[in-house]
DNA sequence: GCTGGTTTCTAGATCGTTCTAGTGAGAATA
DNA sequence: TATTCTCACTAGAACGATCTAGAAACCAGC
């Protein structure tokens, strides 16, 4: 059996160095209050004894942690990517971030519990499902950020795309091209799946076309088998609720033996890594996931430091065209030509 | 600006109820010493103030979190199907699990301080990059258990998979399917890529096979570079060092008018979600990954509560088909029909 | 009534920090 | 010389839990 070494304390180093506990605590932080000979002493003294502050402690009696919590889904690659970013931002901002995955068998309202557990001062929640009841009562506890989902109350920040603006942004691109037999896979029950559908259909309505939308879901199986559906309606062009979701599509299509985009263009939403990979190059409509994270971080920051009063941030999403969407092919059968 | 309340403390409690904060420690913990009746007021006054216990607190006084660290990569999609299972046995050992995700700019080394300043009590590093001295290091501190990596040293636990095993599962596989020319696309630097790399050439031989290694990745783009490379030696099947790499070794075949599996086999490596999707349905070989989850979990905690000293556990992976491995191509001669 | 043994409950110390309210020494000012 | 002002430093009380030791209440046996 390994024995495990105590680790050294403030007390520890005070001894060391000869002087009191609190000297020590001011000089570890960095505070103004100790004397340029004795700081380099004290300094020395920890690095001798391997010293690290017990953040624990520190917390305890500081009420600071540093610390903010963030919630994803583990079964959305789409969310690691946010993830990522905001770990840079909260850095750039001297936070932490503490992790909770939402997962089979393990609600959102448990990732949050066991972050207010470690001490997170501010939750930054992505596509959250709870209530804005629920969303105000723990806002009532700790600043709440809510990431790609709005409309989540008074109490609660903010930070998300528009949703509308993306649809608008998809279907110009498509009508530019000369499609007008245009499919919407739609999202089912996920976030903002009612957003997007009903852009959809008011886009599609403006442009004077008609709106098809056709059930879907957040993964590749929701699109193959959206796929199946829509063959009937032998569409020139097809918008994924997401990245995911295209890729079923896509793949739904060429197992029907039609060529992407030649026959069919399709386009995604999110621009994951999916649709980046070499082989796939979706051309999608970005939400600028580090950027989003970002602005998160930065509100529960300013939320923890008290700067700003809890607000709404909305972040206009852009297209960018890979290989998967082109010109309509020129015989369009029986739709009504342009007005 | 929205006023946040204080948390209740044990002492809130402790007055609602009308005794001691002992008590009431005493009553949140289960432990034995409080009548019925009592412990059942001081747990409703509890619920009444949505009383929870401080982590940091309790870990001050006790030295128990009763927290698990995680380590996982954000890019690795693998990875969160072993958190999703981890979660669940910490949960059914009654331990919470704090995650921390190596991600850019975001060092494992850095990972790791976070999860100990929040108090985890173990860790567990999943495919850890560290060197054997590192993770020394760590165990003195605290108990350590590497997942998907062995050989690391006395000190620390290891849960793996016997690489050897997997390959030799998947050799045996296409040899029984009458395959000749098996190409291993290998993982480059990854931390499992050396083992199945020999492993693949120890079994070739014994087989009276050429074995053929094309350098590869952990990742699509890794599969489709390969794919370029191998084309000349015209193997009738492919093992990919992953299900990405696999995935990428497909689509590069696709792309020269190779059909899956009529003309060349692909195997995969992990059973991952990609491997299950229904357009793919990747024949691999599986590690399990909960199983492998869940007996990290049960060593990290067996290590906590000091029942058994550090030990390695090696898990055997098996074979999963699906529809992308079949018979070799019945003329097998030594001029292939490549261009 | 007294003693002894449970069971139930509580006071107070304690963990490793930070924070508040100082003390003491020396320099500057009156 | 006495007073004030810094500056460097320290003692001791927090923070919110757990733990130890012991008190109070109750019951049994003699």
């Amino acid at each position: 059996m390994t024995k495990q070494q105590r680790r050294a304390t403030l007390m520890d180093v005070a001894n060391a160095a000869g002087v009191s506990r609190a000297l020590v605590s001011i000089v570890m932080r960095g505070a103004p209050g100790a004397a340029e000979g004795t700081r380099e002493k004290v300094l020395e003294a920890a690095r001798e004894l391997g010293y690290r502050a017990d953040t624990r402690a520190r917390l305890l009696r500081s009420s600071r942690t540093k610390l903010l919590g963030l919630v994803f889904s583990s079964s959305q690659p789409f969310h690691t990517e946010i993830v990522d970013a905001a770990y840079a931002e909260a850095a750039a901002r001297g936070y932490e971030i503490a992790l909770s995955a939402v997962a089979a068998g393990r609600p959102e309202e448990r990732a949050i519990e066991s972050l207010l557990d470690v001490g997170a001062e501010a939750l930054i929640l992505i596509s959250s499902t709870l209530s804005n009841e629920e969303l105000a009562r723990h806002a009532r506890q700790v600043p709440v950020v809510s990431l790609l989902r709005d409309e989540v109350g008074e109490e609660v920040d903010s930070v998300s795309s528009d949703d509308h603006a993306g649809i608008r942004i998809a279907v110009e691109h498509l009508t530019n091209l000369g499609h007008r037999r245009i499919v919407h896979v739609d999202g089912g029950s996920a976030v903002s799946a009612d957003h997007r559908r009903e852009a959809f259909r008011a886009e599609m309505l403006r442009h004077g076309l008609e709106p098809v939308v056709v059930p879907g879901g957040p993964d590749e199986e929701a699109g193959i088998r959206a796929g199946r559906n829509f063959q009937a309606f032998a569409p020139t062009a097809v918008i994924g609720f997401n990245d995911r979701c295209a890729l079923g599509v896509m793949e739904g299509l060429r197992a029907s033996g039609l060529k992407v985009p030649a026959d069919v263009s399709v386009l995604g939403y999110d621009d994951s890594q999916f649709a980046r990979l070499s082989y796939v190059q979706l051309s999608s409509i970005s939400q600028d996931a580090p950027l989003l994270a970002a602005a998160a971080v930065d509100r529960a920051v300013d939320r923890v430091e008290g700067t700003r009063p809890p607000a709404s941030v909305v972040r206009m999403p852009h297209l960018v065209v890979r290989e998967t969407t082109a010109k309509a092919a020129t015989v369009q059968t029986d739709t009504a030509s342009v007005g």
